[in-house]
DNA sequence: ATCTTTCTTGAGTGATCGTTCAAGTATATA
DNA sequence: TATATACTTGAACGATCACTCAAGAAAGAT
């Protein structure tokens, strides 16, 4: 009967995702969706309901890929291939919108604020770690390392380090690939 | 001759510094401000000109802070024992407005915008990463750890380290005192 | 071709942002 | 005690914030 949506709504969560991922959640006004997506506030607002909305959809979107970005290394190197290869992987892209995880970005902005956005952001982080816990896991079980660590720990260790990583690649003048090959390197040492 | 000021300049910075490294800058409003230091508007600008000029000086404050809380920690405990001490330290310490780093916190959020304080931020954290960088140094001319690794590339994988573990602590349910142990064990095996 | 339903437009909302400034107040010096 | 010199006050500024809504435009169904 009516008429459609003349955007594809996908490709305006992937926009958006980018510029929160970029400038943060304060730092991008509704003034900048708008432009990027090339929307007026009254599409953009029957379209997504609010900021925070989008925000927490651009932030599922953020996760989603990455898990499935691990998920294909894993297929193609295996568990300790995947997690050698993720370091360098993430400070290498070029294209993506900042070096840094949007997810750590979210929680330390908001944090403070007691902001549900952070919450979330948290519970992505959860999960990402436990799939870290996973290929750690299944690295013991094929004697590619010492099943003699504990898994949650290591799985602990490297999404610290990854963290740590991906926002010293964000600063001038610090050689973050060097960085991302220690961190590979310490993955021989288990 | 004149009236003078009926607050003391270092305390109110040392506030504005807790209340900026908990919230951000764009999470500290001049509202914010003023109930926290108790001025009015016109008192607040004579005093500091503007909210960034304030930040800048807050943020010295905690970059000065730091560098003396790492030398004390060299005089008693020596350059390898002040590196090992300060993860536990940073993450042990409840008193502190906020786990996170806040010169990592504010090169996150205003990097994007080109804001200059974002270079400020970096700027203190190269410093800070030379500090590490001669205690590392020290402990190599002292036989404390082998001299055949680059202490350059230590350090910088040590405040990698650090800016990480800074941000786990700051999440919900993470174990952050056990990376902090770890990354000090690590330091042994140098 | 008409109707119905939805999407799109963009001016406008009140709130808050960082900041200014004229007027009032307090104090060290003469 | 009088005067000069800050400091303090708080209303008000224009800009921007996220958001609303009434009116117009488009398209599938009949």
């Amino acid at each position: 009967m009516p008429r459609r949506p003349n955007y594809d709504r996908e490709e305006l969560i992937d926009r958006s995702r980018d510029l929160f991922w970029k400038r943060g959640w304060a730092g991008t006004s509704l003034k900048d969706l708008e432009a990027s997506l090339q929307m007026k506030p009254g599409s953009f607002y029957a379209a997504f309901g609010s900021k925070d909305a989008l925000f927490e959809l651009a932030m599922e979107k953020y996760a989603e890929d990455g898990r499935r970005r691990l998920e294909g290394l894993t297929e193609e190197q295996g568990p300790i291939g995947a997690l050698k290869s993720l370091p360098a992987m993430v400070v290498g892209n070029d294209d993506a919108p900042a070096k840094a995880c949007m997810l750590s970005k979210t929680l330390v902005e908001l944090h403070a604020h007691n902001n549900p956005l952070a919450d979330k952001a948290n519970e992505h982080l959860k999960k990402m770690e436990e799939q870290f816990l996973e290929l750690f896991r299944q690295a013991q079980s094929t004697g590619e390392i010492d099943a003699g660590q504990d898994p949650a720990a290591l799985a602990r260790r490297y999404q610290s380090d990854l963290i740590g990583l991906r926002i010293s690649a964000e600063r001038d003048g610090v050689d973050a690939k060097a960085i991302a090959k220690e961190i590979a390197d310490s993955l021989n040492r288990l």
